[in-house]
DNA sequence: CGCCGATATGCAGGCGAGTCAATGCTGCTG
DNA sequence: CAGCAGCATTGACTCGCCTGCATATCGGCG
């Protein structure tokens, strides 16, 4: 797998069932586990929480390296695979590259996990 | 790999930083990651959706070979990862193994991704 | 008691993922 | 304009993971 492309965006819209109601078909859940993926490293989890927790809720690739203790192509390399899942958004302003959590990138894919329990009318099973 | 363990207990019990505070640490990272890592598969997403929409919210590996279309050691593979990662509870009665979810268990997942419960104010921007 | 069915485990092959060094690119800056 | 700093990309290496085949284990049945 490779392009994970604008995986949570292409998730969100058509509704892909989570976790909760009927069995998910193995697209759905082939999206599902492809935003997760990207998810599921420590390197990238950290990523996450130090740009969320920058100063301005954004942060430059040159402030991530050293904190997490990879190199700068590594560290590009999680940037990139962050922003691909849609999780990430990437502003260049002069020669730097600003990076920021999509808003509700992140919660989205937890009320995917989430059983429907507060979406009742639905699909009541 | 570095089996993950009880992950999920150990997880919840220490109370993980979750995304939304201070930039997480490395242990807690792998520790979430472990996790993650379990869910990230469509494989094991299948799995689980299949085993909660099931008549009693449980089902043995003969009832999940066949709608997954992979041997059965691949199957036994998959649901040793999910119980391992404290995801999936089993119980072996007579010759069949009935896998059910454990309770909380994604919900807490999905609560450690979420922002810290204080979504009240405002997020430090 | 021996056979059969349901699972679990070992082993191996193939492929995808994480990492770094080297390199290319772009926009400042002197 | 030349040089440099910040990032992205490429190539290569290693390692972990998914999968299936073969086999071991365990419980029930005839």
């Amino acid at each position: 797998m490779e392009y994970v492309g604008t995986a949570l965006a292409e998730m969100t819209m058509p509704q892909i069932s989570p976790l909760g109601g009927e069995p998910i078909e193995r697209a759905d859940a082939e999206r599902l586990a492809g935003v997760l993926k990207a998810l599921a490293d420590p390197a990238r989890l950290r990523l996450l929480s130090l740009i969320q927790s920058a100063p301005e809720g954004e942060a430059c690739v040159c402030d991530l390296t050293a904190p997490l203790g990879l190199s700068q192509p590594t560290v590009s390399h999680h940037l990139r695979i962050l922003t691909e899942a849609g999780l990430l958004e990437r502003e260049k302003r002069g020669v730097w590259a600003y990076y920021r959590l999509v808003p509700t990138a992140i919660a989205t894919i937890a009320d995917l996990l989430t059983p429907p329990r507060k979406r009742a009318g639905k699909k009541a099973r």
